[in-house]
RNA sequence: GGGCCGUUAGCUCAAUUGGUAGAGCUGCGGACUUUUAAUCCGUAGGUUCUGGGUUCGAGCCCCAGGCGGCCCA
């Protein structure tokens, strides 16, 4: 126990943080410890209120409990007062403090010490007061850790800043913030029984790497001193994962986190929670209907049905089967002309025009017809939606469809018109991949700092030969955003923000 | 990267044309033995994000910057 004697503090801090922290000096100074290592609790609020439900009003139940929370509110009379105690599940009970019961030393320095925020131990009976609360009577009382700040008035929203760079103070006042977070950990959890219940393998891959691959995006960059070298923090798990099947774990996944060196907005942050899922003698067609009963028994898992409810109150319904389109198909019919693989980029660039659509001069057939894509179908599509069979050359490391010149067999899952998940069947020829990879590693040395490099210890890999194999990658914070209807930033409890 | 908006008390927000910076909650003092955001009386609390400029006078106008939000690329 710190020895320190009271003295009022003449610190150049606001009003409130220096009253509190007078406080704590005074209970020190009375020879009460404000942070005491433990305390002879015998219940949680919930236990208690689990073992006394639906009591009727002003009923005595002589059970004696010792329970502990935060002071959410309080409500002093001169000689009882309340207080509105919360635990960590966000269950309330009342504390009741009565003159008769704890006696006039007790009751005041309740008065003089507790505040809004304060952890407090409380010994008693448990009743229910003349209007039906639920409380324990206090016969003792004891801070079990005094706050020295003031906590935000618990009845106005938070401004989001706040939220984010405090989010614990977001956790202590908003049920919703809980929520979120243990909505979060029934979803993952959920992903991996439903992995496991399917023979699937979990595995860790390297976030550091001494080559980035597997995506187009920038890599961050660090250093290692002992090895003298640069290293990246990986912008994707897939050349490792697809390690894993050359090496014979043929139902493999991974949840972990990505990093991309990239700003953030309502559906991006450079550092999400990434999960990738690999199954030998599976296409992107069998990976299509796993990717759909994961997503399903998650929900279900963690709202008890796929017909959601979103933050927002509105429903969503992710039950049955998804709505399916391809790619060119869809386009063609939204843009009223048939469109192909084989449409050059000059007749593309002229239908951009016509709408009205800005794109870069630079872009290639197959940039334009996403680009396309996007606006006149994909920001239309609500219901979840696989898109199928993307053009060849921005998707280099899928296989060529089995009959359809020019297109991967690729899909993307669009859920409430974003991106949530991206499925392939697996380009597995090493030559083939060789090429595909050393164009990229030409746009690179031209300057394209989001292409792949030629990773040869990968290829040396595919060499050995890789099974015929599908493969999809999810974003969890996006699939928490597609279950809950939240930002990005709501889900991530704690994104990256620049230092105030 | 570009455009727009915001930044004021512990929290949420006001402040007319450039003329003494306010409110609610919180805090502090008092009253009150059944409250539910308790109530009632009293009271305190400010580097108006930072730096410069214009002006007799700037929260407000101008310039630069920080942080945040929205839209666009």
């Amino acid at each position: 126990m710190t020895d320190e004697s009271f003295q009022p503090l003449t610190d150049d801090l606001p009003e409130q943080l220096r009253i509190r922290r007078e406080k704590r000096a005074r209970l020190l100074a009375e020879g009460v410890e404000p942070y005491p290592v433990e305390l002879p609790r015998t219940h949680s609020l919930a236990e208690v209120r689990s073992a006394h439900s639906d009591l009727p009003a002003d009923t005595s139940t002589g059970d004696v409990v010792a329970v502990t929370g935060r002071v959410m509110f309080v409500r002093n009379t001169g000689k009882l007062c309340f207080a509105t105690l919360v635990e960590g599940d966000g269950t309330e009970l009342q504390a009741m403090l009565s003159l008769n019961n704890v006696g006039a030393d007790a009751l005041n320095a309740w008065k003089a010490h507790v505040d809004i925020g304060d952890h407090v131990f409380v010994r008693g009976e448990v009743i229910t007061s003349r209007r039906g609360e639920l409380s324990v009577l206090a016969d003792e009382w004891r801070m079990a850790a005094k706050s020295l700040r003031p906590l935000p008035v618990a009845h106005k929203a938070l401004n989001e800043e706040t939220r984010i760079r405090q989010r614990y103070v977001d956790l202590i006042l908003r049920p919703e913030a809980r929520d979120t977070v243990r909505v979060r950990a029934g979803v993952t959890r959920a992903l991996r029984e439903s992995f496991h219940r399917r023979g699937f393998v979990e595995v860790e891959t390297p976030m550091l790497q001494t080559m980035h691959g597997g995506a187009t995006a920038r890599p961050f960059v660090t250093h290692s001193n002992a090895m003298g070298m640069d290293l990246y923090l990986r912008i994707a798990p897939e050349l490792f994962l697809k390690r894993c099947v050359v090496g014979g774990i043929e139902k493999v996944f991974e949840i972990n986190r990505n990093f991309r060196n990239e700003g953030s907005d309502s559906s991006h942050s450079p550092e999400f929670a990434m999960l990738e899922y690999y199954q030998a003698y599976a296409t992107y067609d069998s990976m299509a209907v796993l990717t759909r009963e994961l997503v399903q028994e998650a929900a279900e898992a963690v709202f008890g049905t796929q017909e959601i409810t979103l933050a927002d109150g509105s429903p969503y319904d992710l039950s049955g089967e998804w709505a399916s389109m391809t790619m060119y198909g869809s386009l063609s019919e939204a843009a009223g002309e048939e469109i192909t693989p084989q449409t050059p980029a000059e007749l593309l660039r002229k239908l951009a025009d016509a709408r009205g659509l800005e794109v870069d001069p630079k872009l290639g057939h197959g940039k334009l017809i996403e680009e396309l894509w996007e606006h006149l179908v994909g920001d239309h599509l609500t219901a979840p939606t696989f898109v199928r069979d993307f053009p060849v050359e921005t998707s280099p490391l899928t296989r060529q469809h089995r009959s359809v010149e020019g297109v991967a067999e690729k899909w993307d899952l669009y859920v409430r018109g974003f991106e949530l998940a991206t499925g392939y069947s697996e380009l597995v020829d090493p030559v083939v991949e060789r090429e595909r990879l050393t164009a990229q590693a030409r746009l690179g040395a031209s300057g394209d700092d989001e292409a792949m490099r030629l990773d040869e210890d990968f290829l040396r890999a595919l060499e050995y030969g890789m099974p015929p194999s599908g493969g999809v990658g999810m974003g969890i914070d996006r699939l928490l955003m597609a279950l809950t209807g939240l930002g990005i930033r709501e889900t991530i409890l704690f994104p990256l923000v620049r230092p105030e």
